[in-house]
DNA sequence: CTTGACTCCGTATCGTGGTACGGGGTTTAC
DNA sequence: GTAAACCCCGTACCACGATACGGAGTCAAG
């Protein structure tokens, strides 16, 4: 058991973060001592954790929200999240399809550059102007 | 050539960010009519197009903005952009690597999702939790 | 030639994701 | 037993990325 503030330096947040996550509904309410502190378990680490390394990858606090209530309802509704869960999986590959086509655009620029060929028009756009599915 | 609303249609972007866009410097400053309306170029809309895309990477208006003149400069300075190229291709790179991460959690929790596993623990967690460096 | 849609500009307001403040009670360390 | 450090809660404030508003001018169709 630790206080929200071993909580927030052992997660690397601050601790006003931390209770707003609870706020938010991210993280359960803990338990409290008799004078009111919030008392955490080691679990509450990871799941922070968790919630900063989504958020890194673009998920916005509700989309987290999302991915943790997967992961809590798992245990007793396995298959009734299969959809969700296939339509992240969907979102991520999306975009991991996207920066692989910025990662060659990129790519081809930082070539070009090394090799001094000063091309007039920079390969990046033509890769991430194209098509448009919107 | 067209007007801001014609631009705004065709890039799928509200007018209002177009302006928004054009005092952040993110959009080159239009030719205008006489009576002060902007004219836009259909290349507008191809960097209009350029910006959601890199907003949806996940890239912040003044990343974009640094992807953005990387292109401009490119002709001029092309050996001299290398470096900051680079960088930003290390940070898709990095982006994709812990997009896949994910993508590997969330792909074997559909899986055990499908064949009803009702595993106890989410499959999710153990990839995502684990080691955090920062 | 007027009516409605469009544009101008400046400024205000919004949603998201926090972060800070401040007046109080609590714990820990000396 | 008293500082220092910590925690409580509510509320205020911040940056970012838009989006809305409003009063005025402009343009295109009937």
């Amino acid at each position: 058991m630790m206080t929200i503030g071993q909580l927030a330096e052992q997660a690397g947040v601050n601790i006003e973060t931390v209770r707003y996550y609870e706020r938010r509904g991210l993280l359960l309410e803990p338990a409290r001592t008799e004078s009111g502190y919030r008392q955490y378990e080691p679990a509450a680490v990871a799941r922070l954790r968790f919630i900063r390394r989504a958020k890194a990858l673009g998920f916005t606090l509700h989309e987290i929200e999302e991915l943790l209530r997967l992961r809590v309802r798992n245990a007793a509704a396995c298959q009734a999240v299969g959809r969700r869960t296939r339509e992240k999986l969907e979102l991520v590959r999306r975009k991991i399809r996207e920066l692989q086509a910025m990662e060659r655009s990129l790519g081809s620029l930082a070539a070009a550059c090394e090799s001094r060929q000063r091309t007039t028009e920079c390969p990046i756009l033509h890769a991430l102007e194209g098509t448009d599915d919107a």
